[in-house]
DNA sequence: TTGTTTAAAATTGTATACAATTATTTAAAA
DNA sequence: TTTTAAATAATTGTATACAATTTTAAACAA
């Protein structure tokens, strides 16, 4: 099952992630590198990178799957409204032409497409309004979290959470008549409902 | 020069991390893993380890030393500002007693104390008041970037940037009568004048 | 010169053996 | 029984050899 065009820590580390994310682990499972290894038939070496990796995630904690309790995920979201809404704030100030079009692109999809072009139109939408920035670290921030909003996401799609395109036109909207506040204020708004809808299906 | 008591890639980390902060190797400078290692009288593996987490933290980009330009700079306090004003605020609603008498030892010891001592208390100022937050994301975020910050507060202590105390005793004050406006808006604007006190004097 | 191709060297990635540490089990003492 | 200690097993940390890759240098053609 190795790829020979990729590095075997690459390997190693898109297998777990994919695994974790789609629940194949028990939450809280411990893993061992050389049972990984053998599973993977690779060594222990490129494991351990791996693992490290999703460490710095927050993926796995302690070598334990991390299965974020509602407290965890809300401390996540604090962080992503955080850095969001201030990238919206300025996207409505600084965004380009080419920007605004994929913005727009992603709104369509987000009407027209299968469930799964949705999942990925609405994660080009955020991933978007954060690079706008320009600023790496914030970038970079961001994506860090992906793999635990990703979690998110799923629920909120696949659950067909009312308005969730709507309010990616609103914002969409704000920018571009670079209304500031309201970009940002609808973007926080957008977050916590989203925070909100995907807690409250998880709880049942 | 191996400790006993520690694991050699934590050795490795510190002793790469002291070189670059203090300036040790050339800008931009690569570093091979092996080198290092006979430099430390291990081997590559725990050195392997130490650049990956260095890179995490971006000190090391790309297995060079990273040195920043005004503009990478500038980015970081883009993501640092955004952060400890968020903290600031959160502290301002619902900082504990305890909590308080840390940080007013900060701002005593940042009168009295030497350089050295000045140095930890401001570190610890702005420490404490992430810790509030009692996010770990939060928390966590703001430490990866602990490095880089470092190398700032070391230029504002050492050139005695004026006011630097007693910024912090302002907002001290605005959390301790639980202004919360004030006291995010003093802590921005205190980074601020950090960010540009330090852009000007590493122009020279 | 400049650019392209090939050979050599340097460096990184991976596997594996062994050492150090941590967790688990077993057995003895209270 | 319950607790403690010792022994054993499991796991992680480290060193090292070798393979794959990348970088550098050299040789040659345009």
């Amino acid at each position: 099952m190795k790829k020979k065009d990729t590095h075997a820590y690459t390997y190693a580390y898109e297998y777990l992630r994919d695994q974790i994310l789609n629940g194949k682990f028990e939450p809280n499972m411990k893993l061992t590198e050389e049972k990984l290894a053998e599973v993977m038939g690779i060594s222990r070496t490129p494991v351990r990178s791996a693992i490290a990796k999703l460490e710095q995630e927050g993926l796995i904690k302690n070598k334990r799957i991390f299965s974020p309790t509602s407290t965890d995920i809300r401390h996540i979201f604090q962080v992503r409204i955080l850095l969001e809404g201030f990238s919206s704030r300025y996207c409505a100030r600084y965004i380009s032409e080419e920007g605004l079009n994929s913005l727009r692109e992603c709104v369509e999809i987000g009407h027209t497409g299968t469930q799964e072009e949705v999942m990925q139109a609405n994660h080009q939408f955020h991933q978007i309004i954060v690079k706008e920035t320009h600023n790496p670290l914030m970038i970079d921030t961001i994506d860090k979290m992906q793999s635990i909003i990703y979690l998110m996401r799923k629920t909120v799609v696949y659950h067909k959470r009312p308005n969730l395109i709507d309010e990616h036109a609103e914002i969409l909207n704000a920018i571009a008549s670079h209304d500031e506040d309201l970009a940002e204020n609808l973007m926080v708004e957008h977050l916590k409902k989203d925070l909100e809808f995907s807690l409250n299906l998880l709880k049942v």
